[in-house]
DNA sequence: GCGCCAAATATTGGCGCCAATTATCTGTAT
DNA sequence: ATACAGATAATTGGCGCCAATATTTGGCGC
């Protein structure tokens, strides 16, 4: 009972009837802390595929309740990011090798058709993002690890922004998360996810608009991806969960 | 649990080595009940988009409880099917304009990309199924509004299916569904969804291998599509109950 | 009659408790 | 020492209750 007057935005109420969804705001529960800090530790890959994500553990993690964190990973296994078994509890998915296949499979048609849709619209705003990103890319830390593998994964995200299709650019989201976890998965210990040159390569003949250069380029980007895992049978996952969540958690409750 | 039990304390207890999440069974939410049944609804347009999915109605229509009706809400939330809006509830989610143009051209690439390697991988039993699907469709009573919009979308998910890319049948999939969703929004009263000689001859250049031709086929069909969706301005959309008390009150006026 | 304001109602959101299930630990026999 | 079996702790799953918020209804003034 503390807002009396909120003060709807627009004083246009001609209809007195309700049903109408829009004109809220549609804040979703991809904007949610926990499922971010979830998110940002998969594809930085420190959350290894087949780690349990314990619901009370994560929940004094991060600060919350139990019920919320809840929400968080059956959402998560929504998007397969991480696989709820009843009465077990959830773990980070981990793909099967077929499945790693198809999802580099995927991300040529998509990523090539992407780049083929960035080109078709490139104006001024697109080469200056482009541009930035490119400039950001060269000079950044290669030691930094968790660096390389964000910007790695912003230049495709950029690619499929510019394609200028939320739909794909939703796809091209999740297939990102889900390389992550096949790479995890299925990598070779100490082996770059990119080969440090093909972005500025791939970059640069977007911005000369050679299309067909540019779909190449993507394509074999992503083929030398898939060739860098190899199928592998047993091997064991170690616990070490504790202290990764213990800083997320901090972090996100001092608010970063 | 932090201090519940001063009583004994253990604290030789290790850490929890989980057993790794194989050999179990993959029963997902997608198994469903309520989520397989909101998901035909709206498929065959039994559900307009728009549409409010209490939770109190749901639970005693499918016979279970609130909290089950709500995590199949927040799934169907995950997947763009419905809408949830902080303390109004879920609905059929609606599509802008926009979004709906981009489903289109999402599929154009998907479907294509799935029609060459459908092709390209066709064997037998490929070739029985498709058969099969195109004998189904041509015996069925096209008066039948449900059964013709079943048939429609089950030729599209097969033909993702003989590309033998789960990640891509996935994405078909739910392309499919927010195809109906913007259908259902913007369509022209009258029309049907899917132009009814499209299918078989698409089905005939597959099974002809005649790529160029079959993905040629395919792109003119979902464009074909898209053209039967107009924007609409005057979004007054009258809600059901209205709209029928609206006739009944003409017929009553009209008839005496 | 029309439009705005306030009480009443309905619906959603969240938290605590307890049952069901699983995983772990301990004890005993081979 | 290993293996099996029972006991016990830990974790997940589900339900009821109650607060918070939105929607509808009723009332008042113009």
């Amino acid at each position: 009972m503390k807002r009396t007057r909120p003060l709807k935005r627009k004083p246009k109420r001609s209809e007195p009837k309700h049903r109408e969804p829009e004109a809220v705001d549609p804040r979703s529960i991809d904007d949610d802390p926990v499922v971010q800090g979830i998110l940002t530790a998969i594809s930085q890959k420190r959350l290894k595929p087949g780690a349990k994500l314990g619901e009370d553990r994560l929940a004094t993690a991060f600060g919350t309740t139990r019920i919320h964190i809840r929400q968080a990973l059956s959402h998560l296994a929504s998007r397969k990011v991480v696989m709820q078994i009843p009465n077990r509890g959830a773990f980070v998915y981990r793909p099967s090798w077929e499945e790693a296949q198809d999802i580099f499979a995927a991300r040529r048609i998509v990523e090539t058709a992407a780049v083929s849709a960035a080109i078709d619209r490139l104006d001024k705003t697109g080469k200056a993002e482009l541009k930035a990103h490119m400039e950001r890319e060269a000079r950044h830390d290669r030691n930094d690890r968790w660096a390389s593998l964000s910007l790695t994964a912003e230049f495709h995200i950029l690619v499929a922004k510019l394609a200028g299709n939320r739909v794909l650019l939703e796809m091209s989201r999740e297939l990102m998360l889900r390389t992550s976890l096949a790479i995890a998965t299925f990598e070779q210990p100490g082996e770059p996810d990119c080969s440090p040159d093909a972005h500025p390569d791939i970059g640069a003949l977007i911005l000369a608009r050679d299309k067909a250069g540019a779909i190449h380029a993507m394509r074999h980007h992503i083929e030398e991806m898939e060739q860098r895992i190899r199928p592998k049978e047993g091997e064991d996952e170690v616990d070490e969960l504790t202290a990764i969540f213990r800083e997320i958690g901090a972090r996100v409750r001092a608010g970063g």
